[in-house]
DNA sequence: TACACAATGTTATAATATAACAATATTTAA
DNA sequence: TTAAATATTGTTATATTATAACATTGTGTA
């Protein structure tokens, strides 16, 4: 098998896993599960489960990331989330674009944020609302 | 009618937004809505857009929030919550135990927060992840 | 009363996600 | 190398979450 011209980024990637994640990242956008099934009908995924499971695997990864209000996944845009653990994003409600924020003073707040009990979490998801340059 | 002996709460609401603020306030703990449905089919209330129709009336009025990661919905446990548009959650990945945060810290550096296009944002939800207190 | 509007009731269906089981491929380690 | 362990795939069926569409009833107000 030829491993040489594939992307370090997709190195550890299965086949169903790659054909996912590049359709995740040529939209730029969020992408439903069912949409993401219908676009790679032609590259032989067939079932629902097919896309399910590809993207439970790149969700882990820190690949993709569920964006919870819209039921909709979105290729990470920072490169350095390795781990899908800690994000935040915008969301505009007229549009519907997404961004993905990368702010180490918002990681770093969120991160060190004690609960009234003392807790720390070094998990969360952050979506923020409003609407984005254009629709302004 | 008799409205004196109605709580001040729930004064403005509907017959099934008050059946199900109920149920979900006498859980303490999110309810998803077909897990509502059940619990509500003896006071009347037989279909689920009766009971989706009720969430969502709730949730704008602030009286309940849904916990997006969980498709469930919980009942304010601040009772400055009066719109459902800044939110913030503890959510334990063990039990599954559900707790609203309410720290100005919190509320005043996220409202505050601008993204690299300078834009702020005064809606959003953020659910932290972690092990509650009994679950450590 | 008459009108506008909110809420309800009901059936059907859409959209999102997982269970269960069989087969194949890949990695690990004896 | 070979066998076991693990990951991935394929497939059908089904569970779970949520909304569309339409008719009816209740409520507040002019
Ligand atoms: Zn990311
Ligand atoms: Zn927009
Ligand atoms: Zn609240
Ligand atoms: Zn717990």
């Amino acid at each position: 098998m030829v491993k040489s011209n594939m992307s370090q980024k997709q190195e550890h990637l299965s086949k169903n896993q790659k054909i996912v994640l590049d359709m995740i990242e040529k939209s730029n956008q969020p992408m439903k599960a069912y949409s993401i099934l219908f676009n790679v009908q032609k590259k032989g995924i067939k079932a629902p489960l097919q896309v399910y499971r590809a993207l439970d695997k790149l969700v882990e990864m820190g690949k993709i990331h569920k964006i919870e209000s819209r039921n909709a996944f979105i290729a990470c845009q920072n490169s350095s989330c390795q781990v899908a653990k800690a994000t935040a994003f915008s969301i505009c409600e007229m549009c519907e674009k997404v961004t993905e924020i990368s702010s180490s003073g918002l990681s770093k707040y969120l991160a060190s944020f004690k609960d009234k009990d003392g807790m720390k979490y070094s998990k969360y998801n952050l979506e923020f609302f409003g609407l984005c340059k254009k629709c302004r």
